[in-house]
DNA sequence: TTAATATATCGTAATATTGCAATATTGTTT
DNA sequence: AAACAATATTGCAATATTACGATATATTAA
């Protein structure tokens, strides 16, 4: 059968590549980008600046938030989004594991 | 229309997500983890260690090494597989970017 | 060469993601 | 209250990913 996640693996491994898979595509790293980029914490301007309709926007987003990557709150009529510094530490954490486990290798075949 | 990558992005945004993507499956987090546990480079022992087939797996492995994450090399008639550390640092830098350009942030909202 | 072992690829079915128009919701202003 | 603005959700159609059996390829051993 197809494409089911499957809970073969820890949660750790799933929790990883949760935050992994959310930042897997191009129009959310451009998000994330431009959220950093202006000052104020960006919302609908994202509409303008990307040729996405604002249906698909708000879905990255979603995606975007329930990952814990982004958080957003309300402003007036308009939502104001962070990013999560928490999320991008744990993220941050694991990659530098990888690297330090990779060197720490004494045997290398490649 | 549905899920088209786009070239609506830049192209270190498509770079970017492309690496988070291949991150972003439990399997290969799972067999990052398991080829850095193991002292010696593992192959096929990833088929044994985890309930996915071989054909699976070898597709995983691809796209860990499209993804220039892996690097295998032929070791008798067995494939070595390897962390490329260059790729690792690459994601590291991206994330560190992020973390700093939110720590830069004067303005605030969440 | 043949048999055995290890990995890769093909074909296909199941499932997930992406994108958008239309619509709903939420908050603001009048 | 009604009208407006910003964001979210729903319901689809198009596309991508995932998984695996079967098969192909490559290297080693006999």
């Amino acid at each position: 059968m197809g494409a089911s996640k499957s809970d073969h693996f820890t949660d750790e491994q799933n929790e990883l590549s949760t935050l992994f898979k959310a930042l897997g595509h191009p129009a959310r790293i451009a998000i994330i980008q431009q959220i950093l980029e202006t000052k104020s914490c960006v919302c609908g301007d994202l509409v303008q600046k990307f040729p996405l309709s604002q249906a698909t926007i708000s879905q990255h987003l979603k995606e975007l938030k329930s990952a814990n990557i982004i958080q957003g709150t309300i402003e007036g009529n308009s939502i104001c989004y962070c990013l999560n510094p928490e999320t991008l530490n744990k993220i941050s954490s694991a990659i530098s594991i990888f690297i330090e486990a990779e060197k720490c290798k004494g045997t290398r075949c490649c």
